[in-house]
Order: C-alpha cells, then structure tokens, then sequence
DNA sequence: TCATAGATTAGAATTATTCTAAACTAGTTG
DNA sequence: CAACTAGTTTAGAATAATTCTAATCTATGA
C-alpha cells in the first residue's frame, strides 16, 4: 500500500480489501499511510492517535494493526520481545534495531543481500528471510 | 560454553562467572549443556525439569536464564513475538524458525553471508546481524 | 559452627495483548 | 428516507509471559 495519500483513495483500498471504512479506520490509515513509511507500535499508534485528535481505542488500534496486517498493508516485524511493531513498508527490505531506542531504520532490499541459505528442512519451504542489523552506542 | 559435560566443570565455571553453584543452577546447566546445542524457553526448560525431576520454580528458571545469558553461556534469540527463546549456542551462526511449531534450528554461521550491510547511522555501531529464515508447510 | 551475602520461591504485580458482550454505525433494502 | 442488520467499536475483564516482593533458605568463608 504505497500511497495511500487522499482519503477517496484510502476508501476504495478499504473497501477492496473487505473493510468498511470507519471513522476510526480511515484515521488511522491517514497517519499511516500518509507520507513516508513507519514503524509503529500498538502504543505509539494509540499515542499518536490522541494527540492527533482521533478518538479511537487502544483495542481498536490492536484490531486495525491486525486487519490491516491481515490485508496486506502492514507487515509486522518481529525484533524486540517486549512489543511488536508493525511496518508501512511491505516491500522487499531490512532493518537496523536500534535497542535502546527501540527504534527501526530500514535497510533497502536491493542494497543487503543473503547468500548460501540452505535447502529448508523437508516438507518445509522458505516464507521470507529476515535480517535484523542490532546497533548501539559503542 | 561449548563443553559443559561434567559436573565438577560446571561448578567450576558457575564460579567463574561470579554465581554460585547451587543445586537448581548446576542441575539446570547439566540439562542445557550436556549434549548437543539447544533452544529452549522458560516454560520448556521448567517443563522439561519438573520431567527430570528437578524441583525448580519457574521464577527461578527465568532468573537463571538471564544470569546465564549474562554469564555468555546462553544468548536470546527474538523470533517469536509470544515468547523469548535462550540459546545453548553462542557462536556465529543463524536460525530456520518453523513458525507453526515453534521450532529453532541452527544454521552454521559460515554456511550462510549477509553483504551489504550499510554503515552503521552516524554514532552507532553493528551489534549483531541476526538472520531468521522463516520455514512453513508449502 | 556461625554469620551472612547471595539464592530460591510462592504468590502478587506488571505489561502487552486478546477476549467478551453490549452499544454503535455503514451500507443495504424497501 | 426509515428500518434493518452485519460488521465495528469499545470498556473492561481476561490471559499469558515475565518480573517483582519479601520471606525463607543455603553456600561458603571465618
Ligand atoms: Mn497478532
Ligand atoms: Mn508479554
Ligand atoms: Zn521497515
Ligand atoms: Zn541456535
């Protein structure tokens, strides 16, 4: 969901995928698509959210991330075990964790690459390789 | 902690690492390191204790966990959002993850290159590069 | 054997997330 | 437009992994 910039078309995307587009929904899809990629977090959405004036819940937050994950929007990145953060960019590509701000930097998938991944183990096949580059304060 | 066969060598490096080798440490130890490497969590090493009959809590379980991470003879590795897995190989190397089952399984560090890692942003330095290749049923 | 710093533990607390079930609303139908 | 209803939102309860508390134990050196 590249650009999900004018409402409208934040609407038809909604609709295509099953979603009737609620107030809250369409909202939230403003602040998350809207502009350049984002990690976010269940919380920071929420956050966000309120101080953006948009009066929705934090179960609703979990809902829509899940929906929209579900939809395609978003993909969820697995990098902390204390939250889970979900990301706009569902493309191709990487990350820098950055663990004591808890903050995600996107590494182009063009730019890294993985080689001399073995065969998966029988009756399994690869759904996606993920790298995850942890930096901190030297 | 490649080699922790023998009882008296755990006590003996349960020292070196500044931790007492109390009866729950050394029997934890001998059934996360003797042997082949291993991945487990909190709730299946408590699981599999309680069937060696070992008399753990739980809380300590955790406890000794993050001590022996500390210590490096155990690292975590975060696949999963629900749960932290601990890891008895502390090398270089990386993980198929079998997501419907849980299930980690070692990839050799040499078999495996990640290239093309950009610098590290201004300030911050490359902790690990962590790979997880994510394996489900076709 | 004592003293004591360190360790264990039951149970309470915390935290992210999910669930429940009641109130609401978008979209359809008449 | 009014009525209907399936889908949606939500407060609050429930869950589940993990951590904390503070009371009881134990490894160890004197
Ligand atoms: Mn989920
Ligand atoms: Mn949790
Ligand atoms: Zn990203
Ligand atoms: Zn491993």
């Amino acid at each position: 969901m590249a650009q999900m910039e004018r409402r409208p078309d934040i609407a038809v995307r909604l609709k295509a995928a099953g979603l009737r587009p609620t107030r809250q929904r369409t909202q939230l899809a403003g602040l998350l698509f809207t502009g350049h990629d984002r990690h976010v977090t269940a919380e920071s959405l929420a956050e966000e959210s309120a101080r953006a004036g948009i009066k929705v819940s934090l179960a609703t937050v979990y809902n829509t991330l899940h929906q929209f994950e579900a939809a395609g929007f978003l993909r969820q990145v697995v990098v902390d075990a204390a939250r889970s953060y979900f990301d706009t960019n569902t493309g191709d590509h990487q990350h820098f964790f950055v663990e004591d701000e808890g903050l995600l930097i996107d590494i182009p998938g063009e730019q890294i690459r993985v080689s001399g991944v073995p065969e998966a183990p029988a009756g399994l096949a690869v759904d996606r390789v993920d790298v995850v580059v942890r930096v901190k304060r030297p």
